[in-house]
DNA sequence: CTAATAGTGTCTATAAGACAATATTCC
DNA sequence: GGAATATTGTCTTATAGACACTATTAG
């Protein structure tokens, strides 16, 4: 061939766990392969027999890894180069982020898994903390114009529920009137009529979900839902 | 290795033609190679030996077909899949956009390039129509909260040709008013002193420049530039 | 002077944020 | 009733857009 390159896709997989937005750390099994034992994202090399996008190859990771499907995915950027993996040389990563509620991953999660803080990141093998702090960056700047952290949550949530999640991402408070405003304006959601969820001593909150083009695709606004 | 892959680089090159948004097409020489004499994006394949990231292959890329060296550029997407490249199986494109001053492409351009207004697209050999779609689409919501535009113009500007840059970007007419305002808050450019420009009849506009930190890297604002 | 566009100022409409007020539940 | 939080409403402030006004040049 023209080049000797190594394709791999690698995911960041995100959650909110006590309200702080963590990525899913896996331990490397195979003893044959660079950083064995230690904590990193979860990959795996694109197979072109049975992969027909990066895409799907990001799919099959989350399955393989993590026993996931159906959750939010979209490309990140690609990362490169003949240093970043010292025992492969030239390498190219097509990074992906993925968002799932903490109930699906709790579910999935076999040994091996972690999640941490993206906070509390320690040293991280390959370049795999540039990798999770751009997923990090995409995430919170396309939160702020869109429906995206919707998917951190379960199916139905409630307006309260979504108003975390969106603060978790963004790491700041919004106002409340504000953010229903909005919201309203954003029309990503619907409420489950007659449906409440009551949470400690107070009113039950009316739940909602995303609409249906809203499952599959992001709703936006120019300008901002918070 | 472990997947038979083809590994390229495509350049979206933009400028502005008339005040509409073009993209930099060329005619593919190698008879040995798809789409022979069709009109494509410069890409190329990448090398290990020489290129130490996607981003020195794009800019390699754009030395070798456009003679161009030093202007804005940056990842934009990966494509890849069994059947965008009929004659060479699984392809992975790391796809970029560029931006560039219309004068630099004239000076650089050779017989085989055209530039045409990315409405006015026919169509294009592989997923290259995708991939100026998305490449547009990118530079719209960019532009939109900041300094963008300003890399489609020379170094040095006046306020009214860089509002005609983000009219041109974004499809629509602003307020001279309120982008003035804007800009300031942006706090991106800085006035050359005692340097004016005059076009035609009327007064002489003061001339500005990119701040220093932003020549290289956007100067952003949250709520929109226009 | 007029034509033409640069650049500024002001008024109005819209959007965001602060915060008070009300509603609903369990105890 | 009281605690706690959901939800709505209102007031104030900030921002955006419309538009008029002034400034500067060539002829």
């Amino acid at each position: 061939m023209h080049n000797q390159i190594t394709c791999v896709v690698d995911v960041v997989l995100l959650t909110l766990v006590d309200s702080k937005l963590s990525v899913a750390l896996f331990q490397r099994q195979n003893p044959n392969e660079p950083a064995h034992g230690q904590w990193a994202l979860p990959g795996g090399f694109i197979r072109d027999k049975i992969d027909e996008s990066v895409l799907d190859t990001a799919q099959r990771v989350l399955m393989e890894k993590a026993g996931l499907e159906g959750i939010y995915l979209e490309q990140l950027q690609s990362f490169s180069g003949p240093e970043r993996d010292p025992d492969r040389g030239w390498t190219l990563s097509v990074a992906h982020v993925a968002l799932v509620p903490l109930e699906q991953v709790s579910k999935a999660s076999r040994g091996e898994m972690k999640l941490v803080s993206v906070n509390a990141l320690r040293s991280l093998p390959f370049d795999h903390k540039e990798i999770i702090n751009a997923a990090v960056a995409r995430v919170r700047t396309k939160s702020a114009y869109s429906s995206l952290p919707a998917h951190l949550l379960a199916d139905e949530f409630t307006i309260p529920e979504l108003q975390v999640a969106y603060e978790a991402v963004l790491g700041q408070a919004y106002n409340s009137s504000s953010f229903r405003r909005k919201l309203k304006d954003l029309d990503a959601i619907e409420a489950v009529s007659g449906q409440k969820k009551q949470v400690g001593l107070s009113a039950p909150a009316q739940i909602y979900r995303l609409k249906k083009p809203f499952r599959n695709q992001l709703a936006t606004r120019s300008r901002g839902v918070v």
